[in-house]
DNA sequence: CGCTGGCACTCACCCGGGGTGAGTGCCAAG
DNA sequence: CTTGGCACTCACCCCGGGTGAGTGCCAGCG
């Protein structure tokens, strides 16, 4: 167990070297801390830090830097999350409260949070799976070929054309968006399937099978698009990564280009509360040095999806997490004045 | 006027320049070119072109780089656009067609032409103003909101929460979405306001003030939705852009995330045919070191939205117009089949 | 036993200088 | 107009010494 002024000399460690970038001396460190202790006893402390994997030194003779372990410690044990001013706050209410629909909260937020961190932000949109359905119309378009409109109460709507097996009647057809909105309107999603697995026998024998295609496609959209969508915005701040550019933002970019990494990764953080991930935590490998921190949002007490930022493992972790903090409760509170 | 053989010095630089990424001398081009003359009079040629702004050294006792002028001359005069190999051809199209939504043939578009062209690309959505309309349909979610949804022949989807003045019952709804879409389907978006212009007097009093909402709502849709979304991607291309990073890449990733600046980019280049702004030619400050090749797409024969990519000033030009233009060629093909 | 000051050592970083070579401009001759 | 020759410039590379921040170790002190 590491002792009391240890742990303090790990988070002076860690908060100099967020702040200035370099690696940090035993020196430097009393200096600017009240260790009330000398240069000397703190480098045994961090011989003894070193020893225990928490900080390293790119070379020797050179001050040192946290390692990921380090950080880990720091953001478990040693650090608070900062929260907002209220002039902060003020201004985020504000700025949300301007979103005309789903698309302009969702872009909004992470032009803000992109702003506050001044980081990478990333932001799902709200998820289906735990959202209800609003409404679903059935439009003809022809005679064998029907449109499915899905409407949800976060304001998404989806869309899907269908191919009937057999002409398809007028009278039918609002007989059945009569049906199905009656049964399915404001249920939540995994609820769906078995309220609707008998309607086909409610009709004529020669729209069962429209029924029934029309029923499955239903369904494959509430699946398939459980499969969420999200955006991200911020990616010019990767450039005040570290000097050594190339090599470092290129795997970055290209990971934030694929939304299944994003995704899969925004899914491994933890349902409730907020997760920071850094660095070799990370699966993917091009994230391997950046942190990720993520937490779920939602319009009532239950998540419906998850936002975070992406940045260098050395980041200012009490301040990145109050700002997500913040904006996820704004966010939530927005979507369920809507 | 520059004789024969400076045009051709010029198009030798170009090509070299943009080969190695080096500024390029006399004494290179007469060995990689076979220009049948000395180095010494290259030298007079490259002076003479120095003069005449079409190259620039970086500095004194260096090789030459072209300038923008000096591209701008090579896309104009020497380059003749390079078609694709029939294997890049066949890969573009069997890529497009496993596309099964609108979102999706979009952003296999972006993908194809980033990883074609190595550069970022960036493809507008089939545009609204000179797309048809396909259906417009109207649900009454209470006795005094109704939502209004317009479907177009590009497979996008567009929907408005409207708040009546007065309730409006489910008849007078049916009616209404009757008289309008028998009107408009089918109308291309700038020819449907004289249509429904007298709709109202079709109505009962009492309802006249709800028909007209509407009726303004659908205009307005029809007209903000001409604000055209977009997709990019590609961005970790940017990471080759030259040695000196941090300084040109940031400006040009802000640039990037303002959707506006892209649309304005795209927006200035010419309707028919294929537009290439060169450096300082691009109004916006951050892509003044970068170039842009866009050209129009869609599914018939005129033109419903722009893509193009954007790379540095030092870019294979020929290469780079034949992807556009030949991926250009092949979404067109499948809006239409679609 | 832990803290402290002292001390020798390491090593990245910062110059300054000579050498090298690609490239240039100019000029006189073909 | 082209060409070879020539002197000149200057970015780049490499080398070597000086500097300073930082380290590890140790002996002494409370």
């Amino acid at each position: 167990m590491l002792s009391e002024r240890r742990l303090e000399v790990l988070r002076a460690i860690v908060q100099d070297y967020v702040g200035t970038e370099e690696p940090v001396g035993s020196k430097a460190l009393t200096e600017r801390h009240r260790l009330g202790v000398s240069p000397a006893t703190v480098r045994n402390d961090m011989a003894a830090l070193e020893e225990e994997g928490y900080i390293a030194q790119p070379h020797t003779s050179a001050g040192r830097i946290p390692t990921d372990k380090g950080y880990r410690l720091f953001v478990d044990k040693l650090a608070a999350v900062k929260p907002l001013s209220s002039p902060e706050r003020r201004a985020i209410q504000n700025f949300l409260e301007g979103a005309v629909d789903l698309d302009d909260v969702v872009g909004r937020t992470v032009r803000l949070l992109a702003q506050l961190t001044r980081q990478v932000a990333v932001v799902q949109y709200p998820s289906l799976t735990r959202s209800t359905v609003r409404h679903v119309e059935l439009l003809s378009l022809a005679p064998a070929r029907v449109m499915l409109v899905l409407i949800t109460d976060t304001g998404r709507v989806e869309q899907r054309m269908i191919d009937c097996p057999a002409p398809f009647g007028e009278t039918s057809l609002a007989d059945l968006r009569a049906r199905l909105n009656s049964r399915v309107a404001g249920r939540r999603f995994a609820d769906v399937p078995p309220l609707v697995q008998d309607l086909p026998e409610a009709f004529e024998a020669e729209d069962r099978g429209t029924v029934s295609t029309v029923l499955s496609t239903l369904l494959e959209t509430l699946v398939e698009e459980t499969e969420e969508r999200l955006m991200i915005g911020g990616t010019a701040n990767l450039t005040r990564f570290g000097h050594d550019f190339p090599l470092t933002i290129r795997p970055v970019l290209e990971a934030l280009e694929e939304q299944v990494v994003l995704l899969k990764l925004l899914g491994e953080a933890k349902d409730s509360g907020m997760t920071v991930r850094i660095g070799h935590e990370n699966a993917h490998e091009g994230l391997n040095s950046t942190s990720v921190v993520s937490v779920g949002y939602g319009s009532g007490g239950e998540a419906v999806a998850k936002l975070g930022v992406v940045g260098p493992t050395r980041m200012d972790y009490p301040g990145t997490m109050g700002a997500v903090r913040a904006v996820a409760r704004y966010v939530g509170q927005i979507l369920a004045e809507s």
